[in-house]
DNA sequence: CACCAATCTTACCGGCGGTAAGATATCACA
DNA sequence: TGTGATATCTTACCGCCGGTAAGATTGGTG
């Protein structure tokens, strides 16, 4: 038995994961996690700090991740919104963790950086939407002047289609998660609810 | 100093609702709570049975709630959405909950009950629409022939525009209560949020 | 080979959720 | 009116968790 692990700052962000997935955020258990990898619980103290910490690295893996995926979608709506979805039935326990403030340490820089990425690639498609054809559409009136506090993007504010898409896409993938979706009969495996998705993202009518 | 509270039952659940709105589902400690109104930490096992049982209640009472605002707020999908919205806005801990499966007890009645009350009122919602003229838009293939466990709905398959109207409005709510909307510099108070909320649902085009 | 930094362990603390058993107030009913 | 049943709350206890401090083991670097 060695006394180093050797990857243990990887499995334990794989086996957090799963476990968010199975139970939720609020069943996680630095502990547990510890005593199935083979460790004591202190041992992933080094590496995440603390349960936040894990938390935290678990939500930049996932933007990490998404912004990947959206990437690859490229800049058609209707594909990148299916990938949304479907990023979201792939990695429940990264989605679970990445829209949620009171969970993570939004002063973290790994994170910053990767919701960043994500942010540019949703906000990079809304541009291309806009110029190429969508442009009469309006903007939403400007933010008094910048962003708030995480710093402005480099993009224009998101007009209104783009933040429909969105929010259809994240709405879709939140209700999907919870078994809304599959308590109403709309599809239960993960195959199932990406055609769903996919025939209600398809009444979205770029202007 | 009475030995009887009075009304446990309902200064918990709202301190809960406060609790929750302000750090979350995870912040929720009922020794605090019990501190708060000065009971011991044993007291809300009578009412609740234990934590879970606290936030289920907190779901149901989310959820009647809920159903009220879209009730009152017509069959416009438009209006509707918005007040879905505005809903999440106003009570945040309690719609942090109603969402979340791994938090509550899903065998409750009253949960059931209340649940069943808002999907009522959408898929009502939606069978009016369909009715009025949207009829010739399609339905969703029925699932495998009646709903999965939870019994099905008395009402048809939600069509793909009610879905995707639900979606927008239920992620323009939880985008903006995980503070996303106001990091894109597109509103930090609820009366702004609203505003851009009813801007993207606009763009809703029902068929 | 000797030192150093990274990694993991042992030992400890307070707080939380949960359970069992008992005390006290309220209410129904004689 | 008063008395017993019931609802409500308390005291005492348990194990688990997250977090901290201090020390041991390992691998790398001069």
């Amino acid at each position: 038995m060695a006394y180093h692990h050797g990857s243990l700052k990887e499995d334990l962000l794989a086996a957090a994961a799963r476990v968010v997935a199975e139970r939720g955020p609020s069943g996680l258990s630095l502990r547990e996690l510890a005593r199935d990898l083979g460790v004591t619980h202190t041992a992933p103290r080094h590496h995440f700090g603390d349960k936040q910490g894990v938390l935290t690295a678990l939500a930049a893996q996932g933007h990490r991740l998404l912004a990947g995926r959206l990437s690859s979608a490229g800049s058609d709506f209707l594909e990148a919104g299916v990938a949304y979805v479907r990023f979201a039935l792939d990695h429940p326990g990264h989605f679970a963790v990445m829209f949620r403030p009171d969970l993570v340490n939004d002063d973290s820089d790994e994170l910053k950086q990767a919701r960043s990425r994500t942010r540019s690639v949703l906000l990079a498609g809304a541009e291309a939407y806009a110029s190429s054809g969508g442009a009469a559409s309006g903007r939403l009136k400007n933010a008094p002047s910048g962003g708030t506090s995480t710093g402005a993007p480099p993009l224009a504010d998101m007009p209104p289609f783009a933040l429909l898409a969105w929010s259809a896409a994240h709405g879709m993938a939140s209700l999907a998660l919870s078994g809304a979706l599959s308590a109403l009969g709309l599809g239960s495996t993960p195959d199932e609810v990406t055609r769903v998705a996919r025939a209600g993202l398809q009444r979205l009518t770029p202007p």
